[in-house]
RNA sequence: GUCGGCGUGGCGGAACGGUAGACGCGCUGGAUUUAGGAUCCAGUGGCCGAAAGGCCGUGGAGGUUCGAUUCCUCUCGCCGACACCA
């Protein structure tokens, strides 16, 4: 084996050569053309807010790990990159200091950028997009269009959440307990033209299709999808005020009509005004006054005791109509089911906990299998038992009374079954600057209408601040009728933007439409999906919505974009996640310098289990270090280079093995991202060589086999010190461009086994015996072991367990 | 409250129902070195013992099994998500 001059192990010195060959040669530029299985291996996008960190790093390292594995392994790997560049944040801290956001944002890019560039991660970049740059946002306005068009995008009127901070409208998965998720200030309630994407027309489709990616998304992601939107079966039911309104309320319980004796409504609800008799008036208007005021948190707290007011009027009961006063709570939503209940105090929580406090009948209509309670002490919710009190229903079991009861509403056209959902239309607009702007406008004698696709982008203007205090941007020719109209003056959510980046990356350059449909059913869907557990629903969400969109106006084959999804933990330090709030954050130029790139990435697969959080210990980065060192000594140091005789040697025979079990093992782990446990795979094969070579084993084709496989298994993780060595110890080509090492199963076996010998279930002795031995043998070899007739006190076993190779266990 | 996840040496963590603690950090002892955050060898769960060996041990209590860190039931603790969704 040529090897070149011995010298230290400098990181430094190696790391940016390499770099730049992988570069230069375009290693990991995908070819459409390429008739090789295709890989998309996908990190989610950043947003760019300056200097990267070793938390963040964890999933570009895993990212590039999958990439090289997969393309070493003869797979053609689209692994593009880009950046979720528009939204607040950057606005803001333009503001601060002085800047353009797009100014500040291309710096950001640049800044991590480099920061990819010496961990070695390499990514296709000629696919690069910022979602902030027109030749992107273009895209992403025409397909708000073809939302548009396919009646998928509306305005209206609505309640809203409003950020007074950030100044903007909020989604309601942006207000996490009442408070923004950006800024964490809490969010007030208004009314405002808004734009809305329809996406509880898919909520169907969103919630079903989870079951597409059983076993290929982590359980709890697809559980947070469901819970999210929540869908839930009962009916609506109308129940008639004095006044002649029809109250329609929803119950998921249709069984417990018979025990409604109150009704409550929401606040906000239309009828308040209409039902509430002049003798409650005041002290109804002034409940919902002080509802109103009240912030969202205060208001969904469950432990805050039930407050309510009586509204003086009565409403019937349609399945025996009775007459029940009618309630206003605010335990009751505007925002779900008709915003009205009837309330059963006897089977639900709430309702049982408002009926105490307030003095009002609790009526036992389910009765447990052990036959009426009589009076309840708490509310019974089972759905076991059978119905009392409920006329030509009782005795039934609640799940056969719900249809049973369900079809009578409908036929005495007091109700009807329907489904609900939790999921909310995604409202979409945002009252600022630096997003993508909507592509509509707002004409006297036209209405609403929308930019022609020639006239696209509507391009920001070059001024930092709302669209709306822009009058010069603004106003315009109506695209219709020609007379001054005035812009869409509303941005879109950042969601939007990252809601279709992964179809965009197959042809990132295409000038003629969002994306290619061919390239795009070439190489999605999405093979490998790798980011952050805290897009577990937005993110997800919405690309499986567009995705879904985009399948149904004939643009992209698959129903699904994400195939398989992995959520990596986040990297902790000092116990606290790392940011750059509370500067606990590696940065990974300090790495560099001092450990280097390779032992940097090693160290984070290292770490622990991928999906899980990890502690970064300072003093811990020694162990990889110290393995690279070893590596690097392995390869080049032993002098002495003999001839392979004919037949193995004992210790070439070991040696072969434990490469052999290296491979196996390291290619599974890879495979199943157990990236902590082939890492210790890789450390075992380096000890066995080291044994080989300090016991003065052979350095011939055995030795050479094992260099190899060491290296193109270490690759993936060390790709800068491996290519070193690739080069170093002869051969021509790159490192990243060799063949996975295969792996020989005969070669791997252990002609001999370690049975481990029990007697009643304890450990007694450990036996050296060829592989294979038939059960006979074993046994024989078992009770010739002293410790075994120890514990066995000279009595013959009474059974036998033989695990064949592992274990013999005699029980006396 | 509901739904998830997790509890294993001083530390990070391994372990198809079959040798608990792989691998590494740290530590102890030794060897070696003109350099490197060096390197090499031995040891390192607890208790008893000079040793051989033995006993105990995966948050706790039960259960299933020849055998349980692994499966089941209950329970405690930590973390996360959702949270008055009718």
């Amino acid at each position: 084996m040529a090897v070149t001059k011995r010298r230290g192990y400098v990181p430094q010195d190696i790391e940016p050569k390499w770099q730049r060959v992988w570069a230069e040669r375009g290693v990991l530029v995908a070819d459409d053309a390429s008739d090789r299985p295709k890989h998309y291996n996908l990190v989610m996008f950043p947003y760019p807010s300056g200097e990267l960190h070793m938390g963040h790093m964890r999933n570009y390292v895993i990212g590039d790990l999958v990439s090289r594995f997969r393309r070493m392994q003869g797979m053609e790997v689209l692994n593009p990159f880009g950046w979720d560049a528009f939204g607040m944040p950057a606005e803001n801290a333009a503001i601060k200091v002085g800047k353009h956001p797009r100014e500040l944002t291309l710096g950001n890019i640049a800044i991590a950028k480099r920061q990819l560039a010496m961990m070695g991660v390499l990514y296709d970049w000629s696919r690069e997009v910022a979602t902030c740059l027109p030749d992107y946002y273009r895209w992403t306005q025409a397909l708000f269009l073809l939302f548009w068009e396919r009646g998928l995008a509306y305005r209206r009127l609505a309640p809203v959440n409003w950020c007074p901070f950030d100044k903007t409208v909020l989604a309601n998965e942006q207000v996490i307990n009442g408070r923004c998720w950006r800024c964490d200030n809490l969010v007030e309630k208004k009314d405002l033209e808004q734009w809305f994407l329809k996406i509880t027309d898919y909520a169907d489709r969103l919630l079903d299709d989870l079951e597409l990616l059983r076993g290929t998304w982590p359980e709890k992601v697809r559980v947070m999808q469901a819970n999210w939107i929540g869908r839930s079966h009962g009916a609506e039911v109308d129940f008639e005020a004095e006044t002649g309104d029809a109250i329609r309320i929803y119950t998921t319980r249709p069984d417990t009509l018979f025990g409604a004796t109150f009704m409550v409504l929401a606040p906000e609800h239309p009828l308040v005004e209409r039902v509430t008799t002049d003798a409650q008036r005041s002290e109804v208007r002034a409940y919902v006054e002080r509802a109103r005021r009240e912030t969202e948190i205060e208001r969904l707290s469950t432990e805050r005791e039930k407050t309510g007011v009586f509204t003086g009027a009565y409403a019937t009961n349609p399945v025996n109509g009775e007459r029940i006063p009618i309630w206003i709570a605010d335990y009751v939503l505007m925002g779900y089911g008709t915003g009205a209940i009837m309330a059963v105090p006897g089977h639900d929580e709430r309702d049982f906990e408002f009926a105490k406090k307030f003095a009002l009948e609790i009526r036992e209509v389910i009765a447990p299998p052990s036959g009426p309670v009589g009076e309840l002490s708490t509310a019974y919710v089972d759905k076991v038992g059978s119905l009392v009190n409920s006329g030509r229903f009782d005795g039934l079991p609640p799940e056969v009374a719900i249809p049973k009861i369900t079809q009578w509403l409908a036929e005495q056209g007091k109700g009807e079954g329907v489904t609900r959902y939790r999921l909310r239309d995604w409202l979409i607009s945002r009252q600022r600057y630096w997003g993508c702007p909507i592509p509509m406008v707002h004409c006297e004698a036209c209405g609403i209408v929308p930019v022609p696709d020639a006239e696209l982008p509507v391009e920001l203007p070059p001024e930092n601040k709302p669209l709306a205090e822009n009058p010069e941007w603004y106003t315009v020719p109506c695209p219709s009728c020609g007379r001054s109209a005035r812009r869409e003056t509303d941005t879109m959510d950042t969601f939007i933007d990252s809601a279709w980046y992964f179809l965009r990356f197959t042809s990132a350059h295409d000038r003629e439409e969002p994306f290619d449909p061919e390239l795009a059913n070439h190489w999605m869907a999405v093979d490998q999906y790798t980011g952050g557990i805290e897009h577990a629903i937005l993110h997800l969400l919405y690309s499986r919505f567009f995705e879904k969109v985009l399948h149904d106006a004939g643009m992209v084959e698959p129903v699904e974009p994400f195939m398989r999804l992995f959520t990596q933990g986040m990297v902790k330090r000092n116990g606290q996640v790392m940011s750059k709030s509370l500067g606990n954050g590696v940065a990974p130029d300090d790495l560099v310098k001092r450990e280097g790139a390779d032992a940097g990435r090693i160290y984070e697969m290292f770490i622990g289990p991928p999906d899980e959080d990890a502690e970064w210990t300072v003093s811990a980065v020694a162990g990889p270090v110290r393995f690279l060192h070893r590596v690097w000594r392995l390869v080049l140091e032993p002098e002495r280079i003999e001839r392979s005789p004919a037949a193995l040697s004992p210790s070439d025979e070991v040696l072969r093995r434990r490469t052999h079990q290296a491979i196996r093992k390291v290619t599974d782990d890879y495979t199943s991202f157990a990236f902590n446990t082939a890492v210790s795979a890789l450390m075992e094969l380096a000890n066995a060589m080291q044994e080989h070579v300090a016991g003065g084993g052979e350095l011939g084709d055995t030795w050479r086999e094992s260099v190899d496989a060491l290296l193109l298994l270490l690759h993936p993780m060390a790709p800068h010190v491996t290519e070193e060595l690739w080069e170093r110890t002869g051969h021509a080509g790159l490192c990243a461009d060799a063949a996975w090492p295969a792996y020989n199963p005969a070669a791997a076996a252990d002609p001999t086994i370690t049975l481990v010998v029990q007697v009643g279930g304890k450990v007694r002795d450990r036996l050296e015996l060829p592989a294979g031995l038939p059960e006979a043998d074993a046994r024989e070899a078992a009770l010739r072991s002293e410790k075994v007739g120890r514990a066995l006190d000279g009595k013959p076993p009474r059974q036998v367990v033989y695990v064949p190779d592992r274990l013999i266990n005699l029980v006396p």
